[in-house]
DNA sequence: CAATGAAATTTCAAAAATGCATCATTTATT
DNA sequence: AATAAATGATGCATTTTTGAAATTTCATTG
């Protein structure tokens, strides 16, 4: 197996790709499977490029024709499709190609989340949210960092959105002041604690609205959250991947931020001026 | 003030650059000042390409000559240096096929920060930081969010990784004990503050080696960073993309563990023994 | 096993890109 | 102020890129 893997061969050459072979290289970087799955000719319209156009490209990259590098791709697939033990002692070298590996495997994670996401389950969320007096981010463990990036979200449109744990405050004392008319954002990433657990069900308890955002090996159910959100985590190697997560805790917030319209884009707008009087260096400038 | 700035035309313009514009496009995205500081002959020198191209260059992108576009920069940089506005209010409606438009920019956001990461550069990367005794992670604000992201990674292969800011610690106190044989992944996506320019020269002063994890429109330099690592961050709505830099976040921590090899992985397993001793998982159930 | 037809490749001429050389303008020097 | 030097724009010749059409390949069928 000295052959490289297509997406390797793309990053390997993109410099001295043209710009309608360029085209074609951004297409097949998302989704490599197109490769094995349409055309020359289908992936040159999708492409907006000719045929001929494709036919070098493949050439260019290596390949002896089309037809070839699909036949090497399909026996890919079909061979070893599988790498996938995340805690498996890796014996990949750490070489050039891991990259191109890595990348298709979140950009894979990512689009296979959001196509699984059910759109009314979504509008849930956001309604719930909307509607929230306060707003409440959990996250423990791993889920730390993930839950402060949504609260440093949200903060920017919402007046006041609560985090837990936080600093080193007793979370019960923080939680009691948890109402009926609040909403929860609970994010159950990988290794799940007894404490989520345990706040969701008082949170579901409360009359609180509460959205689960987890991992597909996840259960959730009624009794512990109103919405399930579930991403793919898979990763490559050691670690999980968040990409998915991130991107759509993102999605919501800025749909958050358009339902609540004016009050949130002016509020934007009153943090933006604070920053600029405080003279925070500007963007761009370091 | 309706007139774009420098990158985002070129960021505007990158699909329809032949391979020598982007040769150019790539080079003042990595330092925009070059625009104010170098002669048109300079740069088309710097970028290997003909007087000609540049020319015609600053044409594709908008300005009526080399010049013009010089001139803008130089009153931009004196003038108020913020021709950014972050907070654009958004216009579009909230409507159904926005998912599939924010998960079409991440994916690309994805993609082509990829594509454009110098591989020699992310080697040196992960080699300083392989190498080093202690490993800092910076991020204030926004960014703080993400240096924890990248401090949970590394704390699991890594035995020092310190944070910055922490916890009301004064920063000075904390920062005081790096040294040479150091090295510190500084995460400047979106606002940058004066502390974290203070701190990276500090660190390179002191020996350390520094890695700046940034944007696009961001400048970088010698005097800050031995390296810099650029994604695209672009939202479509109210916030920035964060899905590359968690993305290449991960990706350098999972090469790093592969580097360090059994090192990494007897520190990985040895934390997930503890996690199994204190019973606090409940691996996919809830 | 030849005929068939869809699909991929190659050919070739048009279009685009690029660099060289030249020209116009600005800037520096005496 | 005159002249030299430098810089950027532009015309033109050459090279590269590109798509339409012709040709070849290859699997399938009669």
């Amino acid at each position: 197996m000295d052959e490289a893997t297509l997406s390797q061969r793309i990053l390997d050459a993109y410099d001295d790709l043209t710009r309608r072979e360029r085209n074609l290289a951004d297409l097949l970087l998302e989704d490599p499977d197109t490769l094995v799955l349409k055309s020359a000719t289908d992936l040159s319209a999708q492409a907006g490029v000719s045929k001929a156009t494709t036919a070098r490209f493949f050439q260019r990259l290596g390949y002896p024709t089309y037809k070839t590098a699909q036949k090497i791709a399909r026996s890919d697939e079909a061979g070893g499709a599988a790498p996938k033990l995340p805690a498996r002692a890796a014996q990949r070298k750490a070489g050039r190609g891991d990259l191109a590996e890595h990348l298709a495997n979140d950009v894979q994670n990512l689009v296979r989340s959001i196509e699984a996401l059910r759109s009314d389950e979504l509008a849930r969320a956001i309604q719930s949210m909307a509607h929230a007096e306060k707003l409440w981010v959990v996250g423990f463990g791993d889920n730390y960092p993930l839950a402060h990036f949504a609260r440093a979200l949200l903060i920017r449109i919402k007046a006041d959105v609560r985090m837990i744990p936080i600093g080193g405050f007793s979370v019960p004392e923080e939680f009691a002041s948890i109402q009926p008319t609040d909403a929860m954002l609970a994010l159950g990433i990988g290794r799940k604690t007894r404490s989520l657990r345990s706040i969701m069900r008082s949170a579901v308890h409360s009359g609180a609205q509460v959205i689960y955002l987890t991992d597909q090996a996840s259960r959730g159910g009624p009794d512990v959250a109103h919405v399930t959100l579930r991403c793919r985590t898979r990763g490559i190697s050691v670690y999980e991947s968040v990409a998915a997560p991130v991107s759509l805790i993102t999605y919501l917030c800025s749909a958050l931020a358009l339902k609540l319209g004016a009050t949130a884009i002016d509020r934007l707008q009153f943090i933006e001026n604070i920053h600029d009087e405080w003279g925070d260096l500007v963007p761009g400038d370091l």
